[in-house]
DNA sequence: CGGTATCCTTTACGATACTG
DNA sequence: CAGTATCGTAAAGGATACCG
C-alpha cells in the first residue's frame, strides 16, 4: 500500500531535481570542483572562483552543506577562520562534476567551431 | 608571443564557463540525459521533461545545437516533424550528465537525512 | 506540429553597508 | 575574516497568442 516511488529527475516535484539543481547550479559546480582538490577558507574560495559574490558563495555553500556534500568547520578564533571541505558523499559528486568541467575545458575548440558554423547558417 | 591560455572554468570570461553553463543549465541537463536514451520529437521531449515550457525547451535546444551537442532534423512535411538527437560530441557530455542525474536519484535518502539533521541544528 | 513574439512575474544576482 | 541585511537591477522563466 505505501509505495515508494523511485526518484526521477524528470518529475517536477521529485526531491532529486532540487538536489541536482544545487549541484549543477552556476556556482555549485565550481565550488564542488574546487573543493575536490583541497579544502578552502571562505575568502580563498571567493578568490579562486572568479566572479562569485560573497552573497552567492555563502548561499551556495549553505545549500551544499545542507545537502550533506560540504563540511563546514568554524574555528572559534579572532579573526574568524572557517574551513570548507567535502564530505565522503560530496567527494563522489564533486569527482563527477569536476570531470565534466575538465571535459568541457578540453572541448572548447570543437564547440567554438560548432558555434561558428551554426552562426554562419543563420 | 601569441600565447593560447588553457581554458579554465574559474576565469570569468573563459568560453568554457558558458559552455558548462549550457550543459548544466536547469533544462539542459534533463534534455541531454533524455536524448542519451533515444531521439525525441519536440513535443515528446516537452512531455518527457516535466515542467518545461515551450519557450525554454526551444531556447535550451538551440543553445545545445549551437554548441554542437544536439542535432536537429526537420522533415519538410505537414504537419511539421522535427527530431532531436545527440551528436557524437553530445553523446559524451550526455553520458556524464546522465550518470550524475542517476547518482543524485540514488542518493536522495542520504541527502534528505542530511537536510533533516541540518535543519535540526538551526 | 513546432515553433516565435509579446508581455508580465518571479527569481537570481550584484553592490553596498553593516556586524560578531 | 566571515559572514548577514537591505536594496535595486537584470535575467530567467511562464502564459498567452499567433504563424508557417
Amino acid at each position: 500500500m505505501t509505495e515508494t516511488l523511485a526518484p526521477d529527475v524528470n518529475r517536477v516535484n521529485c526531491p532529486s531535481r532540487q538536489i541536482l539543481e544545487h549541484v549543477t547550479s552556476r556556482w555549485g559546480v565550481l565550488v564542488l570542483a574546487a573543493l575536490l582538490d583541497r579544502s578552502f577558507r571562505f575568502s580563498e574560495l571567493r578568490r579562486h572562483v572568479g566572479g562569485v559574490s560573497e552573497k552567492m558563495l555563502a548561499q551556495t555553500l549553505q545549500a551544499l552543506e545542507r545537502d550533506g556534500f560540504v563540511h563546514r568547520e568554524a574555528q572559534p578564533v579572532i579573526p574568524p577562520r572557517v574551513d570548507y571541505s567535502l564530505t565522503p558523499l560530496g567527494h563522489d559528486v564533486a569527482a563527477q562534476v569536476q570531470a565534466l568541467a575538465h571535459w568541457v575545458e578540453s572541448k572548447v575548440p570543437e564547440v567554438q567551431e560548432a558555434n561558428t558554423s551554426y552562426d554562419a547558417r543563420s
